[in-house]
DNA sequence: TTGTACGCGTTATCAA
DNA sequence: TTGATAACGCGTACAA
């Protein structure tokens, strides 16, 4: 008597089959073999007959599937092919934030869109995860049957999440990170971008401004940023730079996060002393840009006369109207479709390359010709 | 001996590399055979000293990690693990629509967000999925490593999709969707909460109302809903019915979809001819509601003294301000929450209990009295 | 066109 | 506390 329930394990199989179709299928799942015992075939044609990948007559085919109906199969076990292949199909998207949190963010979500047609056409699914995990359990990085990694913005955590991702032997691309020279990256030309719109603000009489940033690290608590700080989020230093190309001595205040709320309580700050007013504030995202300009109008300042405000992404702001940010407009969708292609490139044993997207400006009405200094309050504090 | 296809990604890497380099590029990785042949264990010790299932020597365990270390292990394969336990960590999130479209839609997102709460203390994570694949191809229900399936109001493909993870054996939730009794259920009293909005309105004085519903299939292209038209969607259903127990002759046109676009492209329809304006608008999203309302606004209509507006969800509408709709509020994240502990149940061998959530009635300032008739134009046309 | 035979990497079970 | 063994269910050379 062997160590199983069963008499053995070669006939294990068929009176599981048996004893499932009669007892209305109370035991174990049917398999592939079952199937093909029951149409009087192989198993491995019974696999063809599902993967399709080798002709095989319409009779034996017709006499598969009915068998596999009348076992109640429902196709090969993902799990069990994706052992054999090495392939689960799965795309992990890796985020620095509560999921929920990524899904707030419009630009995000318009990249997971292109990200997601991207790697459909691949037979894989997005699967969500977080680099950090907090409860120390859950779907990871480090657990998940993963074909590929796509991490998003994961400044923080990211040299953590790569070598992960590094020892699995796991393709990845990284979004807005850097990642070293061998992982494609799919980023922005931030800090020309960003140039331009201080540019802009030059050019139209501004002699400084003050930067509204991105958090500048991982668990920033909203607060001014003290020159010399580093700054570890690449996306916050690029744009930074970008800004300091035109006015060196712009200050700086760091959000807690991207959002209106964020960039209203921010705000707040920036316009508490009227007789430090900036004549202009660029803020990193357009979310950000909206809550400033919320927090002028509660401070009695009009945009753009009293204030020029610039954002960035480009994206709609519901109900900002009638502002219409003067702003960069980047490319979300296509840099979502771009990881997803790298992605696919990688799997198929391909080099997949970086690539930088490049962001339109977009003059808006939010940015206007300096105010003339009425209060004489801010003398040249830069630039 | 399979060439793996990703060795030149991993060439320049870090430890793992240098160590698939010492062994000879294009040798296999490591197992845990290799791992515990190295350590001088068996497997199955080693597989331990992974899993923690069982009591192991501080000596054994450093060993096998040590051994680990120098074969640039990272853990036990997913996929091999997964078909041995018969699990694979993964929970699919089955969406109607177009992946970006759900994220476009507050509610979906902040119920996502509930979900991933309740499905990480479970160690799973979710994969986004479509119902109904257009390429034919990409990552589906029938072919995911799924653990479990969460459907989301995916009305028109329900039955497909439930029988497909019926004969899969995967324990299902259904979130706004009919599946049968056997199948838990998450929902809100749509119709009762529904018909609160409708007698508020009918309080103050309207005498019908105009309902802008949700579409009432898939594919739905904007349009009157004729009386009789069969309703697919059960949301949009439940909640007609619920307008139809106060104003019984309620004329229905359905948008596109639940955005603030659509709102205001159907409100531009309701409002076109001044002889038939309603006095109400019931809106089955707060995001159609504010489209109304701005089409209102176009219109040259003053809300709620002319028209009367209500919506559906409780979220917050970014620039919908200084209004504030009057609408049901819907418990979205505990509705989450629900469906990812129904999940947990299900997965743990016990009964889910379908839940049905209430919605809170709260008013705004988008109705007021209905308008006396000056116009004349619109006699009484329901009751 | 179909069948045989084997391995994918792990873990559960049981015995030592 | 450790080790031997047997599956888990499938895909795919290769042979027929």
């Amino acid at each position: 008597m062997l160590p199983n329930r069963f008499e053995n394990c070669r006939i294990d199989s068929t009176d599981a089959a048996i004893l499932a179709y009669d007892r209305g299928m109370g035991a174990r799942r049917a398999t592939i073999s079952d199937v093909a015992r029951e149409a009087g075939v192989s198993p491995s044609t019974a696999s063809v007959v599902f993967s399709g990948k080798t002709p095989v007559s319409a009779e034996t085919r017709a006499r598969v599937l009915a068998a596999a109906e009348s076992l109640g199969y429902s196709g090969p076990d993902p799990r069990a092919a994706s052992l054999r292949t090495g392939r689960s199909g799965i795309v992990g998207v890796v985020f620095e934030e509560h999921l929920g949190a990524a899904f707030l963010d419009p630009v995000k979500t318009v990249m997971m869109d292109g990200l997601a047609d991207a790697v459909a056409p691949l037979g894989a699914g997005l699967l969500l995860l977080r680099d950090h995990d907090p409860a120390g359990v859950g779907a990871s990085l480090t657990t998940a049957p993963l074909d590929a990694a796509v991490l998003i913005g994961c400044s923080g955590m990211l040299r953590e999440s790569l070598s992960v991702v590094h020892t699995r032997g796991i393709p990845v691309v990284v979004i807005e990170g850097d990642a070293g020279s061998d992982v494609p990256r799919i980023d922005l030309d931030n800090r020309e971008a960003q140039r331009q719109a201080a540019s802009h603000l030059r050019s139209l009489g501004h002699d400084d401004a003050v930067v509204l940033s991105l958090p500048v690290h991982t668990d920033w608590k909203p607060g001014w940023v003290p020159e010399g700080t580093p700054i570890e989020v690449d996306v916050a230093r690029d744009r930074l730079d970008g800004v300091r190309d035109v006015f060196p001595r712009a200050r700086v205040y760091a959000a807690g996060a991207s959002s209106i709320d964020e960039g209203l309580k921010a705000g707040r700050v920036l316009l508490a002393d009227p007789a430090a007013w900036p004549t202009a504030v660029i803020a990193q995202s357009d979310l950000l840009a909206a809550g400033v300009v919320r927090a002028a109008e509660e401070a009695g300042l009009d945009v753009p006369r009293d204030l020029s405000v610039t954002g960035f992404d480009g994206i709609e702001v519901d109900g900002l109207a009638p502002y219409e940010l003067t702003t960069l407009v980047q490319p979300a969708a296509d840099k979502g479709r771009a990881a997803g292609a790298a992605v696919a490139a990688m799997l198929d044993g391909r080099d997949a390359a970086s690539i930088r997207f490049t962001c339109a400006f977009r003059e808006g009405n939010t940015t206007a010709v300096a105010p003339v200094m009425a209060t004489g309050g801010r003398a040249a504090s830069g630039g």
